[in-house]
DNA sequence: GTCTATATATCGATAGAC
DNA sequence: GTCTATCGATATATAGAC
C-alpha cells in the first residue's frame, strides 16, 4: 500500500479527503453502511444514532465520522448504494419480451427484493415518507425517465395489441406498493398472519397474487 | 402519565356566563392533534420537535405538556384518532353485499382518504416502519380480529361461488398497499407524474385501476 | 389554567494523544 | 490512521410567576 499523499492546505476545509482507500477501510466502511442500512431503517434518520451504528459495526463511533464526515453523508451515501439496486431490477420490460412473463419476472424480483433486504426497502420507504429530502433530484431525474422508459414499452404492447389498455404509470406505483409492503409493513403482515416472523411460502403467496392481479388486470390471462 | 382532573363546576354565587369548563382545553387538544398529525408525518416521531408542533397548533409548548404530559404520550393519543378511522372503512364488506360493489367501495373509501388525510396514513405507515412500537398490541388483537371477520365474508362468498378463490388475507394486505402508497409516497407519484401536487384525476386514476385489478382478480369482471 | 425562563439529558462532532 | 475523552448544540420537560 502507497502511502497517501498529505492534504494540501488549499483542501483544509473539506473533510475527508477522499484518498485510494486501504483493504481495512473498505472493510470497515462495507460494515459501517450495513450497520446504517438496520439502524437508518428501524430509527429513522433523525432517530438513528451514529453511536448505535458504529457500536453494531463494531468500529468506534469516531472513525464512522472519520470515513464519512456527517451523519447526513452517510446517509446518502447509504442511500445511494440502495437506488443502485432499485434501478436495476426491471430489466424484464424490455419490448421484444413476453409481457405476461416480464411482469411475473418483475414482481418476482421485487418481492424476492423485499424478502431479502428489507431494511434497505424501509429506508427508502421512509426518505419518500418525510417527503424525499435528499432524493428530490433523483425522483425527478433518474426515476422518472426510468418510469418513462418503461411506460413506453408497455404502450407498444397496448398498441400491438398484446395487453389490454392500462395506465403504465399508476401500473408501476400499485406493482411498487404491493411488492414492497411486504418489506416496509412486514411487522403488520406478520402480526395479521399470526407469525413471529414471516416465511418464505408468505412471499410466495403474496408473488403468487401479485402476479395473478396485474396479469388479469392487463389482460393477459384468464 | 395522569391527567389533571377537571376543574370543579363553581357552585356558590352567579358566576358570569361563562363557556363550559374545558372548551378552551378541548379545542386548544383538537388544534394540538392536528398540528402533531402533520408534525410527525413530515418528521417521524424522533425527528418531531414539541415546539414546532405547538407552534403550528398555536399555543405555547409548556401547554402541550401540560395537556399530553409527554411527547410520546401526545403521540400515542394521535395514534388512536387515526385507528379509529381505520378500522371503520371497510363497513361495505359484509355476507349480504355483492362482491364487486363491496371491494369497489372499499377501494374508493381507501384512496379518498389517503387524498383527503394523507398525514394521517404517513403517520401510520412510519409507526409500521419502525416496528410498531406503539402498536403492537393493536396489530395482534384489533386488526388481527377485524382481518379475520372480514376473510370469512370473502371465503363465504368464495364458497358460495360468487368469486374466484383468493388468499383473502393477502388480497387486503395488497389493497391496503395500493391505496396507501397515494398518500404515503404521494412525493415519488407527484414526481414520476411531473406535478407538484397529486391532483383529483390521479386519484380517479387510481381508485379505477386499483379496483380494476382486484375485480378482474377475483373473476368478479370481464 | 397559562406562559416564561430554565434545568437536565442526549447526541453529533472533534481535539489531541498514540 | 485509530481511538478516548470531551465539548457545544439542541431538545424535552418543568419550576414557578401570574
Amino acid at each position: 500500500m502507497s502511502r497517501p499523499p498529505a492534504p494540501s492546505p488549499a483542501a483544509a476545509g473539506c473533510p475527508p479527503p477522499r484518498r485510494p482507500p486501504g483493504a481495512k477501510r473498505l472493510a470497515n466502511e462495507a460494515r459501517i453502511l450495513k450497520a446504517a442500512e438496520e439502524v437508518f431503517a428501524t430509527a429513522g434518520f433523525a432517530g438513528a444514532r451514529t453511536a448505535a451504528i458504529a457500536r453494531r459495526a463494531g468500529v468506534p463511533k469516531a472513525n464512522l465520522h472519520y470515513y464519512f464526515g456527517t451523519k447526513e453523508a452517510l446517509y446518502r451515501r447509504l442511500l445511494e448504494t440502495i437506488l443502485e439496486v432499485w434501478l436495476a431490477m426491471g430489466d424484464s420490460i424490455r419490448p421484444e419480451a413476453d409481457p405476461a412473463h416480464a411482469f411475473a419476472a418483475y414482481i418476482a424480483a421485487k418481492v424476492e427484493h423485499s424478502r431479502r433486504r428489507p431494511y434497505a426497502s424501509k429506508v427508502f420507504a421512509n426518505e419518500m415518507l418525510h417527503g424525499a429530502p435528499q432524493l428530490r433530484g433523483y425522483l425527478r431525474r433518474e426515476l422518472r425517465r426510468w418510469v418513462a422508459a418503461k411506460a413506453k414499452v408497455i404502450e407498444g404492447w397496448v398498441a400491438a395489441g398484446r395487453m389490454a389498455p392500462v395506465e403504465a404509470r399508476h401500473l408501476f406505483f400499485v406493482i411498487w406498493a404491493m411488492t414492497q409492503t411486504y418489506a416496509d409493513f412486514d411487522v403488520q403482515v406478520a402480526a395479521v398472519l399470526g407469525r413471529k416472523r414471516l416465511a418464505a411460502r408468505d412471499y410466495q403467496a403474496a408473488a403468487a397474487l401479485i402476479t395473478r392481479l396485474v396479469l388479469r388486470g392487463a389482460g393477459l390471462k384468464g
